[in-house]
This record gives C-alpha cells, sequence and structure tokens, in this order.
DNA sequence: TGCATTTGACCTAA
DNA sequence: TTAGGTCAAATGCA
C-alpha cells in the first residue's frame, strides 16, 4: 500500500515541477509559448487526475479491509456498514446489486463531498434512501451523451455530526477528459488571479455562466461558495480531498510557491 | 435564451 | 408490493 502512496506522491511531484514551470512562462507572458503552456497544463491536469485515481483506489481498498475484518460473519460480507453502524442497502437489492457488485465499483467516505474530482459530472436524480435520514444525489458524467461515457456517482451524507460523505463510483470514464481540459481556459484579464488558480472547467460547458454543475443548490443544505470566500480558497478546499488530504500528508502544498 | 438542476413519475428487480 | 434508479418536464439562473 505504501507504494500506492509513492506512487500518488511522485504523480503529485510531477505536476508540482509542471505547475511551477507553468508559473516561470505566465511570469514572463510575453513570450510566445502558448503550445508549452498548454502541454504544461495538460501535464499538470494528468498528473492530478492519475494521483487521485490512485488515492481513491488506495483508499477503497483500506475501506475494504476494514469492512471485511469488521463483518468476518460470512452471512454478512456482502454488506456495508455505515458510521453509525447501520447495514447500508448498498448491496441488498435491485439494480444497486448488480452495479454494486460489479468490478467498477469504488465507494469513498469523506467528511465533505467529492465535487471537484477532476470530472465533470451532471446531477440527474436526487432520492430519499428508506434506511437513511439523508438523501442520495446520482451524477453522471457530464459526456455521457457526447461520449457515450457510462461512469457514473452516488453522493450521500450517511452522517450529520461530524459531516460524512459517501460517494460511490459506477463504471469507468471513456470520455476524452484530458483532451477536454487540454484547452480549459485560463482567464487572463486578471494576471494576479490566473496565476494562483487553476480551474478544472470545460470551454463547451455552461461553466463559462457561472454555473458549476457539481456545485450543490442551496436548497440542498450542502456548500455554496461566496466570491469573498473563494478569495480565501486554498487547494485543499478546490482541490479534491484526496489530493488534499495527499498534499498534507506529504507536507508540501504544489500551489504554495505559485504565489 | 440556453443551460443545469430539481422533482415527480415511471421503470424494474427482488 | 416495495424501494432504488432513471427519465423528462418544469423551474431557475445568468
Amino acid at each position: 500500500m505504501k507504494s500506492c502512496q509513492q506512487k500518488a506522491m511522485e504523480t503529485l511531484l510531477q505536476g508540482h515541477g509542471c505547475a511551477n514551470q507553468l508559473k516561470l512562462i505566465m511570469d514572463h507572458a510575453e513570450s510566445d509559448s502558448s503550445m508549452e503552456r498548454e502541454d504544461l497544463a495538460k501535464s499538470v491536469l494528468h498528473c492530478f487526475s492519475d494521483a487521485l485515481s490512485i488515492l481513491i483506489d488506495t483508499s477503497d481498498h483500506n475501506h475494504r479491509q476494514d469492512e471485511q475484518s469488521n463483518n468476518s460473519s460470512p452471512q454478512d460480507s456482502s454488506l456495508v456498514r455505515d458510521e453509525s453502524g447501520r447495514k447500508s442497502s448498498l448491496h441488498k437489492r435491485g439494480r444497486k446489486t448488480a452495479m454494486a457488485e460489479s468490478s467498477d465499483y469504488r465507494r469513498h467516505e469523506a467528511p465533505n463531498p467529492i465535487y471537484h474530482d477532476g470530472f465533470l459530472w451532471r446531477k440527474y436524480g436526487q432520492k430519499q434512501i428508506k434506511e437513511s435520514d439523508h438523501q442520495r444525489s446520482y451524477y453522471k458524467c457530464a459526456y455521457t451523451k457526447d461520449q457515450n461515457c457510462e461512469a457514473k456517482k452516488q453522493v450521500q451524507m450517511i452522517q450529520h455530526n461530524p459531516p460524512l460523505y459517501s460517494t460511490t463510483y459506477f463504471g469507468h470514464h471513456t470520455c476524452q477528459l484530458h483532451q477536454a481540459y487540454a484547452t480549459f481556459p485560463l482567464d487572463t484579464s486578471d494576471p494576479q488571479d490566473s496565476s494562483h488558480m487553476i480551474r478544472f472547467d470545460h470551454p463547451n460547458s455552461s461553466n463559462h455562466q457561472h454555473q458549476d454543475p457539481n456545485q450543490i443548490h442551496p436548497k440542498d443544505e450542502e456548500y455554496t461558495m461566496s466570491p469573498e470566500k473563494a478569495e480565501d480558497w486554498s487547494p485543499s478546499q478546490w482541490m479534491s480531498s484526496e489530493v488534499a488530504h495527499a498534499v498534507e500528508a506529504f507536507g508540501f502544498n504544489p500551489f504554495s510557491d505559485l504565489s
């Protein structure tokens, strides 16, 4: 397992180096290096996506090991317990069973729901689950139709205090994610901001309307970000929780040098 | 006006 | 019959 962490660290360090190079190039924006910037942006995004995959897999593996040790009873082996000790219906019935038992099923639990995990999601449903006090949100890849990508995820609060969210991924992304990100817009209208923040936006998405599809509507009692608060955003707030935790665990912040 | 989200209805497996 | 998953019209926002 340690090798996975090391692999993730190496990937993050690689991304760190690319980000630094990008910063240097942007500091000398008068030079015609748009191609180089694009390549570096690609590299940075690729590194974080890879690290993210590694960390999610690692987290999930640990979680399953915990479950196996906690559920030593054979008849309980197919059940997942949430933090309150309640047996989740995740593996119990219907389509859920087929989805959950597929090899493409990955689950992650964190104090914050994973909104910015490097992929662009579109919410297509929300449901009150009988055995849970909280609603479950259903997301599918934004490129489901465009690129026939079948990746999906479910986000559900499983514990209120302290908050704990379960994010379950189903299927693999078959969309050309990195290709799409390669052309993401860096808003150079404000050089200060552009040198501090790399946004994981897609130019064809409606994010240019400042409507983040991953942002939960206030109605959901989830999180929204005011412009004042956004100024105080640290990487741990806008990166996925996995990457942020890795940054903290490995004792460096790849973006701290960018200011 | 176009887009994403919301939400009630419908579908389907157990 | 029940409950989880999905669809699609309605709604809201920029």
